[in-house]
RNA sequence: GGCGACGUGGCCGAGUGGCUGAGGCAAGGGCCUGCAAAGCCCUCCACAUGGGUUCGAUUCCCAUCGUCGCCUCCA
């Protein structure tokens, strides 16, 4: 069974089920204001990878990843760009899920939006100043965050400590708070912004508490996993945890956190750095496969450096694999090999070891070619094994395309010079091929081509 | 100020108290090939610095230096 470090208890522990044979897992998705970027491209595929290989064992799950369509950075764009904020949620959800769909990323079981529950957390935060842990000012509704026991867990932060740092930062709203740790729960609209009715008056909701009321909703209490990138650890689930924990409900059992992109100087890559770089653009430069072969390669809880070069290796790598693909798309199906495989799992198990179990899945490509080139029966284990790993993995092989006729007609022409020892004709073939962008690979058995 | 991560070969990036050290990319040599490509084999042998613990440390402990993150916008 899978192990996997968790923030909470700073352990890596067995991932319990609440369900035998079913996961229940929540990862908080996007605010739709802008084009993904890098960091959203990385969490989105380790979680892709996470689901992917719990599936692949044979588990349901059950991935509830929310759309933030209501919140203080579109109200600021519509405002700027003179347009309605519906326009830009609603045209930022179909780039992100379109950007998702080119990454291979699966869509989520479910995928709520905030403002399709606004009426559950407007009944949420009432219960919570009913019980005298939310509090009214004139601009809305807050959380007392002193009166939640272990306030500070996920984060590691005690809230004294907490209180005293923070060097120049503004602390946002704190003429009206009780305590500047407090968070907002309801924002109360000011004129002309988007808003819903309240007992507290008319507004909007603040951001954590969504994932709170579509979590516990969708998933119920107790479930098994909430992910998030590290820098949702705070504020964002610390907040959301604060508010179960106040409501005296069970939230998550386990919590995951995957590590930063940096950029080629080791920085985060990230908004108020002003060095986001989009995802879309890495797309358009680079096959989306290469950014899961990079992250496969790096542990999700370590910084991982997105450049050139690695995406240059990466996409290499990958080509390796297609490579394989092709050559061994004729060799008849058999079992997996059991040995290649429980090595697999094993490190996959182990905190999902990406790293080691690509090393693993190399390993056996190498092996399996050895086995081809020397006409081995195991050949048929083994590449069944690397086709059984790249399900876990997510990673769609591509083997020889499809080729258009002419291109066809080119590849039975060079076949046919070669034949004949007109090499010179044969050369000037390929050459023409390769100028046209296909990968030429002449044996003896004929040759293939492929993008 | 508080909390935390990290420093490995040409590059990226795992991992381990010894059995001489994943994997990817790059480079060099070889096999194969008409020549290439693809594939296979071989080579290039590292753990920031200074102490300590130990029979033995890259791995554990302490210190130092350096890089980075979080402390209410963030994946």
């Amino acid at each position: 069974m899978l192990h996997l470090y968790d923030t909470a208890t700073r352990t890596v522990r067995e991932l319990a089920l609440r369900e035998p044979g079913a996961v229940s897992v929540y990862l908080c998705g996007p605010t739709v204001y802008g084009p993904p970027h890098l960091g959203h491209g990385r969490a989105t595929l380790v979680y892709d990878v996470l689901r992917r290989y719990l599936e692949w064992t044979g588990l349901r799950v059950r991935l509830v990843s929310n759309i933030t369509d209501i919140d203080d950075s579109i109200i600021n764009r519509a405002n700027a760009e003179n347009r309605p904020w519906q326009e830009i949620t609603h045209k930022c959800e179909a780039v992100w899920f379109e950007a998702m769909g080119r990454l291979g990323v699966a869509r989520p079981t479910d995928v709520p939006h905030a403002t399709d529950y606004v009426a559950e957390m407007v009944a949420m935060i009432a219960q919570l100043v009913d019980i005298g842990r939310g509090y009214i000012t004139n601009d809305g509704v807050y959380l007392n965050v002193a009166s939640v026991e272990d306030y500070g867990l996920l984060s590691n932060q005690r809230l004294t400590d907490m209180l005293e740092g923070g060097g120049d930062r503004d602390v946002v709203g704190a003429e009206n708070k009780r305590n500047p740790a407090d968070f907002v729960l309801w924002k109360l609209a000011k004129p002309g912004e988007p808003s819903w009715p309240s007992p507290w008056g008319d507004g909007r909701p603040g951001w954590h508490s969504e994932c709170v009321v579509m979590s516990l909703g969708l998933l119920g209490e107790g479930f098994d996993l909430h992910c998030g990138g590290m820098d949702l650890k705070f504020p964002h689930h610390e907040n959301e945890r604060a508010q179960a924990v106040a409501l005296g409900k069970r939230f998550a059992n386990h919590w995951m956190h995957n590590g930063f992109v940096v950029d080629a100087e080791g920085e985060k890559m990230s908004k108020s750095l002003g060095n986001v770089s989009n995802l879309v653009d890495l797309m358009e430069q680079y096959d989306p496969r290469s950014y899961r072969m990079l992250l496969l390669q790096a542990h999700y809880r370590g910084p991982v450096s997105v450049g050139r070069e690695n995406l240059e290796a990466a996409t290499k790598a990958t080509a390796g694999l297609d490579s394989f693909a092709s050559r061994t798309a004729e060799v008849a199906s058999a079992d997996p090999d059991p040995t290649v495989l429980e090595r697999f799992r094993e490190r996959m198990d182990d905190d999902l070891d990406t790293p080691a179990a690509t090393a693993i899945l190399f390993e056996t490509v190498r092996r399996a070619n050895a086995a081809l080139d020397s006409g081995e029966p195991e050949v048929a284990g083994l590449a069944a094994a690397v086709r059984e790993m790249c399900t876990a993995f997510g990673l769609v092989l591509v083997a020889a395309d499809d080729v258009p006729a002419e291109v066809a007609a080119s590849v039975a022409a060079l076949d046919a010079a070669r034949a004949a020892k007109d090499f010179a004709l044969a050369d000037s073939l390929r050459a023409e091929l390769q100028s046209a962008g296909w990968l030429v690979e002449t044996t003896k058995s004929g040759t293939t081509v492929r993008r």
